[in-house]
DNA sequence: CTAGAAAGTGAAATCGTTCTCTCTTTTTAA
DNA sequence: TTAAAAAGAGAGAACGATTTCACTTTCTAG
């Protein structure tokens, strides 16, 4: 049933039903005789036609690049929530951290088919920043600052040294690093320097050869784990950017007879549920990914509502969270007990 | 630019522009011409108006009852592999088990917005089936058996069968079972029975006030082995229905001086990567996520090209996966190591 | 009491396609 | 050579809404 019959039926016009879902001049009887025809008839608008007279689809694109992973399920939960309180549809596209695939997704968007787009951020190559600037879509960066755009990011800096921090204040000297790409700027970049920041701090010289690259898996971070233990026996202290990577380090360590903490402590970013009931359960610092979601959902749906308002980037605070891998519990002490 | 004005640029008539995006009886000198023109300005018929005009979204809801799973992540890429390759996007509607909101997302398809859907299943409830039936589009069940739709699932019960008969060939006779909800049919309902089929194998009896009813989460599968040790404390293996719900209870074994596989032996159905790390890593039925995902969106696929394809039910297989928590390795054995 | 504003109304244009229908031209088969 | 079939082309009617515009009626203020 289109809007001409179902107009007929309930003996108004077209533009009268279009009002009464809409809002506009309406009396309060045609109002009730429309409202006791959508009862009888069920009868609602079509989206699609709505979508090609109206322009807008109420729909956004989250685009992602990777589902299977604590950080990014859970901020894509936080969008879902936002966005489905305000009826719009999330369109998902998950890139595979393939940056190739990122920038097909973006080009799509010139096709319009999405009122704004909300990226989950990983690496930024120049040919991003290419189709970012000529979408003439709201985008939201989601997990890092982005020069000229909307963002929700976290205190990436400020978590790192604050895990950092912790293992020097307990007499640490040794502090070893497991980071990802620099490429990577929230996870890279930042989380390095608030690292750094915390040797500076306490006065700890940064010696070469104690930090190494990992990807951002179990596997790498064992492997990593591997290459620099082996090279630098000496560490005391390991501070890795992610939790994956802590999770491989210190299973390198359990095969390898490294005591965690006492020969060595471990802290991380991300607090993920695994480093939680990992073998030592893992010092780490939580970031609030659902809030971030919801955030970034919040901050796109106020663009749409008013294109004009100022790019303006959001930072959200962290917590750390002391456990066994930094001498702070028991590995055997209640997790979930009160 | 729209095609009436592209057609006036290449100097074709619009039906000549459709034939050339769609196929249909054209001249190579038209399609040159169009081919040009189409690279000179860049044009491209507009999505909305497609789908007005088709009736055809191109778009997929995928619904499911949470994100931050392993296997439900899995699944989504498995889906969205399929799905981008083939042209459609993604619809995704998190329902937060929310079983109400599960129902709302599918009245949302009577406004017929999505060519079809994607059900990751849990609990059916009447109201699932009344409006399943209603809708006129294809509908895949991911994760369990529907009667009277297609669906994709896992071999729930063979996997609970190998878990449960894994422990009793190692000569264990006082098994327990940390079960979730029945009404789940796939992960309650034939897990249980796959449990039951290895007592009744091995001619152990199940003796009543062994089994316990947990959530999806690891803390409930704390609180239930809890409650289930305490008042069966002769009980020396122990199968979980998730891999969540047995890194609850070892963490439960852990602060309470049980060990693992010593003491009692536990297994669980998911081989997510927390129980491969965990304190004793879990041996664990490995399902294969990803691929039931794909399994279900080429089966999709398929129904869009041809509805008249009846429904079928594929079932896939799984694997062992034998770790630590039943003897078949030490803790700190390398995982990754080669 | 009246002018002007506000509320209420429906016809018709419009959004950007696809696709049927009619017609012409070319190819094929007998 | 010719009839039938196939290929190619374009006009114009949908698809199902929103929104402008011009108009009428009802309030409100002075």
């Amino acid at each position: 049933m289109n809007i001409t019959e179902f107009a007929a039926y309930a003996g108004v016009s077209k533009a009268a039903v279009s009002r009464y879902f809409n809002g506009g001049y309406l009396s309060e009887e045609k109002r009730a005789r429309i409202a006791a025809a959508v009862e009888a008839t069920g009868y609602h608008p079509s989206l699609q036609a709505q979508m090609l007279r109206t322009r807008r689809t109420r729909q956004v694109l989250v685009i992602l690049p990777k589902l299977s992973s604590e950080s990014c399920a859970r901020m894509v939960e936080g969008i879902s929530d936002v966005l489905d309180q305000n009826g719009y549809q999330l369109l998902l596209v998950n890139t595979a951290n393939d940056s190739s695939r990122e920038v097909a997704a973006l080009n799509l968007l010139q096709q319009n088919t999405v009122d704004g787009v909300i990226l989950i951020a990983t690496i930024f190559t120049p040919e991003h920043r290419t189709v970012l600037a000529s979408l003439r879509l709201p985008v939201i960066i989601l997990g890092q600052e982005y020069p000229g755009f909307c963002s929700v990011s976290h205190d990436d800096r400020g978590a790192a040294h604050a895990a950092t921090a912790h293992m020097l204040s307990k007499g640490r000297t040794a502090p070893g690093f497991l980071g990802v790409t620099m490429l990577d700027k929230a996870a890279g970049l930042d989380r390095r320097r608030g690292f750094e920041d915390a040797l500076r701090e306490a006065g700890v010289p940064l010696r070469p050869g104690r930090t190494s690259i990992a990807a951002f898996n179990m596997e790498s971070g064992y492997e990593q784990a591997s290459t620099l233990l082996e090279r630098e026996p000496s560490l005391d202290c390991l501070f890795c950017a992610t939790d994956s990577i802590a999770i491989g380090a210190l299973q390198y360590c359990r095969s390898h007879g490294i005591r965690v903490p006492e020969d060595l402590m471990i802290t991380a970013v991300g607090d993920s549920e695994a480093g939680r009931v990992a073998y030592v359960p893992i010092t780490s610092v939580q970031l609030h990914y659902r809030t971030a979601g919801q955030l970034a959902a919040e901050m796109l749906l106020e663009h749409l509502a008013d294109p004009h308002t100022k790019p303006e980037n959001r930072v959200l605070d962290y917590v750390l969270r002391p456990r066994a891998s930094t001498g702070d519990a028991s590995p055997e002490e209640d997790i979930w007990a009160e």
